[in-house]
DNA sequence: CTTCAGATGCTCT
DNA sequence: GAGCATCTGAAGA
């Protein structure tokens, strides 16, 4: 598996947003591994995207993540309870970013359903099994992602995504959730996922 | 399958 | 003080 570099994160925030579908979340602690492919993102582009924390270069003690170089870990805290996964994409300076709002296994997903549920996968209702990381605070949550990685340079050994050469299928393409307070970019076309 | 209320605390005005 | 890039469990169709 190839690391994504700083290169892939500099670029396009919708083209990141795409080129990320069926790529490896990766996340390392205490030193173990835990993987899974991302099949489901979100765009923010800040100086155009009332839906983007950092709209019209808006800079705040939260949003000071999102003027960090491209390759860098926003996460933050939602609804009081649950954190949410982005990465920093274009130049330094120019605040955007790719939400990560689902994902499936990759190898053993034992210790995902630990963190999640605090069961193993053979434990799990059908329901749990259906809905285990499809959405970004599940994700945070099984991966064990919360504030205190917020800043996270993606090209260290933590928190990082790489290339196992898996090619997606057909990406779909819809509005983005949960931001009905976004005015015009409510009906931007900017969530894509994998079926 | 669907809707619905409630949880919970940080962030910015 | 208002609102939030969400999730859960319970209840109904």
């Amino acid at each position: 598996m190839e690391k994504l570099g700083r290169e892939f994160y500099n670029r396009d925030t919708l083209t990141v947003a795409r080129d990320l579908l069926g790529k490896v979340l990766v996340r390392v602690e205490h030193g173990k591994v835990l993987t899974g492919r991302i099949t489901e993102t979100e765009a923010y582009v800040g100086p155009i995207d009332k839906a983007c924390h950092a709209y019209n270069y808006k800079r705040t003690p939260r949003t000071e993540t999102l003027f960090a170089p491209p390759g860098t870990a926003y996460i933050y805290l939602i609804y009081g309870m649950y954190c949410c996964l982005n990465f920093v994409t274009e130049a330094e300076g120019t605040p955007c970013a790719v939400l990560l709002r689902g994902c499936t296994p990759v190898g053993d997903p034992a210790p995902l359903a630990l963190n999640r549920f605090g069961r193993l996968p053979d434990e799990l209702t059908s329901y749990q099994r259906k809905n285990f990381l499809n959405g970004p605070g599940k994700l945070c949550k099984a991966f064990h992602l919360d504030r205190s990685l917020n800043g996270t340079d993606l090209t260290g050994e933590v928190l990082y995504v790489a290339d196992d050469g898996f090619i997606p299928g057909e990406i779909q393409v819809g509005e983005r959730i949960g931001i009905d307070y976004a005015e015009e970019a409510v009906h931007f076309p900017w969530r894509f996922w994998l079926d």
